[in-house]
DNA sequence: ACGTAGTACTAATACGTATTCATAAGATAA
DNA sequence: TTATCTTATGAATACGTATTAGTACTACGT
């Protein structure tokens, strides 16, 4: 499988086979414009290197350079339906960039997000997006390579590049709509204690809720994990104990489809009964039945606009001020409301 | 952001502040057991690295060593529903190992296949993970670094360590289940030409069609892209083609939800008027109504499975006998057919 | 008393590249 | 003719690490 009795051509061998010195190799490579090279010299290094097949060593280029053409994203789960599209947009970014992309799964774990960051610290990548969950922006900040943050709104004070989406409004957004539709006992599946984004979704469904002056009851449930198995057993609970509830609103598409299925198991029908809305638009939420009516962040352009403003501060270095860019959303109704 | 002025803390730096040379520093960050060094000296260096808050470099450990500590993945689109799964076993066994993952979309396309490959070569990453469409064993072998292949059957000859599950052998398990169920004119969605997993699919469907002395007509279709609206259009040619169909197997269950989305929009039931039958039991499969009747591969288990055998390539480097693993899969009733 | 065997270190080097500094030959200017 | 400027090239070095090849110094057996 692996040769290990041949050893890989460095610049040394094609220098020495074209007859020339290794820096001018490495000059042909880079086509250094601060030094002339007679078109006969360079044809014969070109050759010489297709003959041994070279090819460059990105590692020694890196130690010389302190480049390593390779950016970092941190997210909590490749296998949560909201970050494939996601770290799709980065990657396209990224290639056009001709950089490659590394990614680390946190699973939402405080040490697992510590780990990650840790092994980003020792100059493997030029530059990192990072979706953190309990990591702190000074944590951020003390690897000292440049950083974008998926935040949940401005930070304050703005001490790192982020990106975000209004999502107390976005959770406002689609509750109202729930309201306009005409249900007034609304509940909620919030998902996981003490993350970002369940926090303000509860927000956003509150200032509807007290908007309207809905009667509140106490039908706000913590839906376990952002899984469809969470939801499933949220809204076996919220059915307990207010069977009177006649919409929910869940705080992701993964957590209202399991809210389907057991509200389906229940022999309620929906909306007819219960409508449900979601939030996130994953691939899936089209296709369930009824299809959901949910909230679409546009995921994908949010990973290339993260992506863009890094390589922004990749490549043009200028220390400009700090930017924190909301990205819109926008509500889809579909059949399930 | 990045503060260029302070230049990060090496080993010199650690050992000019403990009193002790660099080398000694060295093998304390790697305890080579070579060398006794007693306990005081230990703890006066581990000390001094922790008041300049070091971290080793990885470019130039790698250098030193040749090790990068990552491996590749090449997958065609990890926004597939397919691969976040598989990707994310490679991923928790690339973590025990302490390794890193870096990810390679290539859309199926034989350009970005190659370039892939090419960044691959750069000595950027200890081993490889490929699912190849296009790419020849023989161009794997060519960058001769440790690598394992997703294949669709044992490699003949097996130059390159390999895992499959039987493809055949899984769309004859289906379109058998389909007979079973009473079903005599299936249709076939089968994916986009030219590659390999659309080829065995319908060599499975065909075996076992045959077997049975069912009427062939001429139900056989190709479907797009692999995609949910390539099965969408593929099912409406279908339709159009030969009314009478009373079920469809597609090669993937993105294409058997197009599908579903065009039985139901021309006014039939599933099952009643048509089963359908899909492939790969992605997580949707089972939300999308009614559920879909599928194979799942158990994607996760091969990703699992698949890294496994690259850490025992680059661990152990006993050049044993290449392998060729095959994987289970199993057929998963619901209420599609 | 003297060789031998640890023990506790260090100096020097190589990994493959990009870059700085230097140089020799020819071209141009004076 | 001589001084200066290009052009074309190379030698030497640094990036940060792991490792090889020493070097003192102490302990110990005989």
């Amino acid at each position: 499988m692996k040769n290990p009795a041949v050893r890989k051509p460095t610049q040394f061998d094609v220098a020495r086979k074209a007859g020339v010195s290794q820096t001018t190799v490495s000059r042909i490579l880079n086509n250094s414009s601060m030094v002339s090279i007679p078109e006969e010299t360079r044809q014969r290094v070109l050759l010489a290197m297709e003959e041994l097949s070279y090819i460059p060593d990105l590692t020694a280029r890196s130690l010389r350079t302190s480049k390593t053409y390779t950016i970092a994203a941190i997210i909590p789960d490749i296998t949560n339906p909201y970050y494939p599209t996601f770290v799709r947009g980065i990657q396209d970014v990224a290639e056009e960039n001709a950089y490659d992309l590394v990614i680390y799964n946190t699973d939402g774990d405080e040490n697992k997000e510590r780990h990650s960051l840790k092994s980003v610290a020792q100059n493997r990548v030029d530059g990192l997006i990072v979706v953190p969950f309990h990591i702190s922006p000074e944590e951020l900040l003390q690897i000292n390579i440049p950083t974008i943050q998926l935040t949940q709104k401005p930070l304050e004070p703005p001490n790192l590049d982020s990106i975000y989406i209004d999502n107390v409004a976005a959770a406002f957004t689609i509750v109202q709509h729930l309201i306009d539709r005409g249900y007034m006992r609304i509940g909620m599946i919030a998902g996981e204690e003490d993350t970002p984004p369940r926090k303000n979704r509860i927000l956003g469904y509150q200032n509807a809720i007290a908007l309207h002056h809905i009667p509140l009851d106490e039908v706000l449930v913590r839906g376990g994990d952002f899984t469809e198995a969470g939801g499933y057993v949220a809204m076996q609970e919220l059915l307990k104990v207010n069977p009177r509830v006649d919409a929910v609103f869940a705080a992701n598409d993964l957590m209202a489809m399991g809210a389907l299925i057991a509200i389906r198991e229940a022999n309620l029908q929906v909306p007819a009964d219960i409508a449900v809305a979601g939030m996130d638009d994953i691939p899936a939420a089209r296709l369930v039945c009824p299809p959901l009516t949910t909230i679409t962040q546009y995921q994908q352009n949010i990973g290339r606009k993260a992506a863009e403003m890094l390589f922004e501060r990749l490549t043009d270095g200028s220390v400009e001020d700090l930017r924190s860019v909301e990205m819109p959303f926008s509500l889809i109704v579909r059949e399930s409301t």
